[in-house]
DNA sequence: GCAAAAGTGTTAGTGATACACCCATGA
DNA sequence: TCATGGGTGTATCACTAACACTTTTGC
């Protein structure tokens, strides 16, 4: 922006998009929202939901106005994840997208939910946004609040253990995570408890249901 | 990208630029890499090296030549930071700005060196952009060998701490550094000696040049 | 009564912190 | 000889990891 040195190419028709990698946990698995794209090579191939931005819009809201035609009246969080700007990863045009991550705590109609399969297929190069959007949920439930974004606003410590074990692909010691959950103070018992299947258990809810930094002194 | 749904608003005039945040110690300080706007309502205040990028080059591409025209024949780490993208950030024009870091082992000529102090006016945006640079900057140091950028090839552990408590701001224990940086495995001792003013000190350097994460299991 | 998830404590080991003194050199 | 940074070890504390049994409920 404001070149210091003025630009001497033609460089006016590199265009601005962003996809909206929408996240949600069903029957135990990771599964992402994904849409049929309708138009050009690509057609009839799964994609994220995303496009253009528009010239009075910031990127973020760009994301949530992509999300929310995608998913009407998703209530997610919505985070910037990555640009990915390689000049081929369209072959109709050059594109530069900015990809965003959103994580919902259960599938919403309007799109397709799929299993985030090492062997799911996408286009363009979603398929590295998606790895992108695992590795950095990945990253992020270790040192952030994030798992209440998986979340309903109560839930048991299993539930939460269930978030954490999915994400991270190995399973948790079940007397240690509590341990460790609880001492983070992030946590509040509502003194009510869910009945399911067998003994009712505890309901949580988060203290804060926005971004928080842990253990990061 | 690839609208699953087409957009109907004129989109076509969002462009895209990059903007290279050049760090580099010097006196036992951060200071970044500015040069002076040239043009427009901004003509004369301090901003980073950044501008369009062009329409067949990647975004990493564009970050590289816009760096190497500010600091010619630089060797550097450079990574991507984040996207700013608000409306007004450019009084002139829609400009989406792919922000990058770039971590040097010395100063360069060809900018301005500024100290990186909170004060420190910048045009556009581009505080914003220094801010999130020194935070990505303290978080990736404590989790990656990120250092190895800011530093020459061989170092004594007494440079290497320096670069941690600039960067951190605030002071380390001697021993307690030495005993976690080595037990990393992240240095090689060089069997030589760096003399300078006082008593010499072992040399070390990176077993590997190139951005590694510890710690994280 | 049985299957299934909830709930709970202790121990051992590992890593972090706090802390003080001597060493080698150049000036 | 003195100023300056280099180099070293120990004791404590906090956190992590491993580990098994009892409880409560629905069916």
């Amino acid at each position: 922006m404001a070149p210091a040195h003025p630009s001497t190419h033609n460089d006016a028709t590199v265009g601005v998009a962003v996809d909206v990698v929408p996240l949600t946990l069903q029957e135990g698995a990771l599964h992402a929202a994904v849409v049929r794209v309708e138009r050009g090579d690509e057609r009839g191939r799964l994609a994220f939901p995303g496009g253009r931005v528009r010239e009075n819009e910031s990127l973020d809201d760009a994301a949530a106005r992509w999300l929310d035609g995608t998913l009407p009246g998703v209530r997610a969080h919505v985070e910037q994840l990555y640009t990915f700007g390689e000049p081929g990863r369209d072959p109709a045009s050059r594109v530069v997208s900015v990809a965003y991550l959103a994580l919902l705590a259960r599938p919403l109609p309007g799109a397709l939910w799929v299993p985030c399969e090492p062997a799911l297929r996408l286009a363009y190069d979603h398929r590295t946004i998606l790895r992108t959007a695992l590795e950095r949920l990945r990253a992020k439930l270790a040192y952030t609040n994030l798992a209440w974004a998986l979340l309903d606003e109560s839930f048991t410590l299993g539930e939460l253990q269930h978030v954490y074990e999915t994400v991270l692909g190995h399973t948790l010691d079940r007397r240690n995570f509590r341990k460790r959950i609880l001492a983070l103070d992030l946590l509040t018992p509502l003194g009510t408890t869910r009945h399911g299947a067998h003994r009712p258990a505890q309901l949580y809810r988060f203290r804060t249901r926005r971004p928080i930094t842990v253990g990061v002194p």
